[in-house]
DNA sequence: GCCGGTTGCTAAATCGGATTAGCACCGTTA
DNA sequence: TAACGGTGCTAATCCGATTTAGCAACCGGC
């Protein structure tokens, strides 16, 4: 920047002004400013970040922290719409992974803020509850797919699994089913969840309280301990042990897979004879057949919203006003594929 | 630092020696160094690493650069490995995607050279040839399921297609198979293979060196405008409608995925009737039945060792020494499972 | 012709440390 | 006892910007 200066024939501060915009604030003529923006081109100059960070304290640097990103591909897309946002914004993003352990989250907390960042996302790879650490009040942060175990003084972005619940319902009514409708992964009691699956409780929520508008009776439930497709497989085994249903509510994909496979081995048509809905639009949906019709989990929206909420509470908080613990519900896009179809006269 | 010095009665100076672990190294007494360490302590106190990154140009940070993160749940993998190693050496990541975009990618680079990385990571999320741009020469880097289109003074890290190739080959061999091996998703000629997929070329390379070794021939092959299940599909029903594959070798586990349907579809049982071995291990591969039987796109260990790699070049930089191009392949490991056995007699 | 107000620019301090040169003190040695 | 080499610590400078306070020149009004 001396450099530029001294080609530009200003002082230092001239330029400095000059080329943080402030120019016309500061009352530069117009002359010099040219002179100065002239030099710069010239000298190929780019401002030190470092520096700026230094004395201004801004960094133009965010932080995704998150407990693990490679579970999913989706959690992938969480991360790209944040980058999007971010980039928007000309901020770069710093990434790390906890595991979910919490001296590694003590400690990546500690390097992010060590390293002066502007705001903070804290992110979960599947919606639930965590205790919120205590190093994230320390700046501007915002709780992506994660709800505070107590109440924090922060926003918090998820997606509205409960009105996906209601979608993945009105499907099914839609297309004529009255009877038969058993849900897989949860049930069938409303309080037989897989523990800190939070989506599962508010998805079965939506689920029944739509069925319950039409005067629809669910039919019956089946845990798993985990969604996965062979827990899938297990669960709508057992159930076409015991009875024939009409549709299945998969609370996943993967279980959805599970759940075919099952058909399958029963020699029932998907959808012909049995209706699949299922959650979260996994790159499976599309690859197995029937073409699987989903309540989509909005990953890349979720990322993207919550920079665009972590630079409300930056801009908020440089006000001087307080953050906000509001909590941003994201909707879930409903695919209509190929995987349900009115019940078999 | 200030009030750390004053607590403990010494100058700045002394305390950012003692702080910096160059007390020894500069004479400072064991009664004045505890002195220094107690008041930190204390007070808590943190370097600020923007300000040391000013004055000493080491960030302790270093740039992952890709062009999309998203595509595969795999890709994570590759981050979470580079994360790691990170850690290890108490370093951060900044990520970025270029979308495949020159100007993205540009400013990108641009952006992390702005803050001053110690170092860049560049990744293609598939391995591929590509062009190496100007921006990364500017400091230490490695190219990360990269080979660059000229010969670039930068050293590489891809997973070891070749004999992964040769590995596949091996499994059918050793479970007796001699005729009716079938490709999917390149071929029957060699030149065959769906443009820049560097991974295609060398797994057919491999393949074909160790059946010809074995005095075997490949029965035919047949590409794939793209490696997703309903190509693989596609491509095993136009070969079933010819003729009867006694082994396939897919490209990938989407393919082999679209196999699966394509064989269910003839009524012929896997592995039984038809042996499948295909590549990545991707997580569909433990979910679809029989357990498919494919050789592991090693991501995590891309990841980590792109770090170790990129520690080395900054090591030597530091000592003067050229950075060295040369290409580290990380072996590919076999998984075993249930897709392949002895041809039916 | 003097005064107050603009306009246009700059000197100097600051951010939080790292680095360099050197100072005061002490025991040795000739 | 004066020169000498260590020892233990610090003052001053620097990294690359931003920011505050202020200075000179000019202008119009009385």
């Amino acid at each position: 920047m001396a450099d530029v200066a001294r080609q530009a024939g200003v002082s230092p501060t001239t330029a400095s002004l000059v080329l943080s915009g402030r120019a016309r604030e500061l009352r530069i003529s117009q002359a010099v400013e040219q002179r100065v923006l002239q030099a710069a081109e010239e000298l190929e100059y780019r401002r030190n970040i470092v520096s700026v960070g230094l004395r201004t304290g801004t960094t133009r640097t965010i932080g995704f922290v998150s407990d693990t990103v490679a579970t999913t591909r989706l959690a992938g897309d969480m991360i790209k719409g944040a980058l999007e946002g971010a980039r928007e914004r000309g901020v770069m993003l710093f990434i790390g992974e906890t595991e979910g352990e919490a001296d590694l989250e003590q400690g990546l907390l500690q390097a992010m803020h060590d390293r002066r960042v502007d705001g903070i996302i804290f992110a979960a790879m599947f919606t639930r509850p965590m205790k919120v650490p205590a190093a994230l009040l320390g700046g501007p942060a915002v709780l992506l797919n994660v709800v505070p175990k107590r109440p924090a003084a922060l926003p918090s972005i998820v997606p509205d699994e409960v009105e996906a619940g209601r979608a993945a319902a009105r499907i099914l009514l839609d297309a004529g089913h009255r009877e038969g409708i058993h849900v897989i992964g949860a049930g069938p009691r409303p309080s037989d969840v897989p523990p800190d699956a939070l989506a599962g409780v508010e998805r079965v929520t939506g689920i029944r309280e739509v069925l319950a508008e039409a005067g629809v009776k669910l039919a019956g439930g089946r845990v798993c301990p985990d969604w996965l497709p062979e827990y899938g497989y297990e669960a709508t085994m057992e159930l076409l042990a015991a009875e024939r249903p009409r549709a299945l509510i998969c609370l996943n994909d993967r279980i959805a897979f599970g759940a075919y496979q099952a058909l399958d081995d029963h020699a029932l048509e998907v959808p012909a004879d049995v209706s699949v809905v299922s959650f979260d639009d996994h790159p499976l949906a599309t690859w197995i057949r029937p073409k699987l019709t989903t309540i989509a989990l909005p990953f890349y929206e979720l990322g993207r919203k919550a920079v665009d909420v972590l630079f409300d509470v930056i801009e908020r908080q440089r006000e001087g006003k307080p953050a906000g613990d509001e909590s941003h519900r994201v909707p879930m896009p409903v695919r209509i594929r190929e995987s349900v179809a009115p019940p078999r006269a």
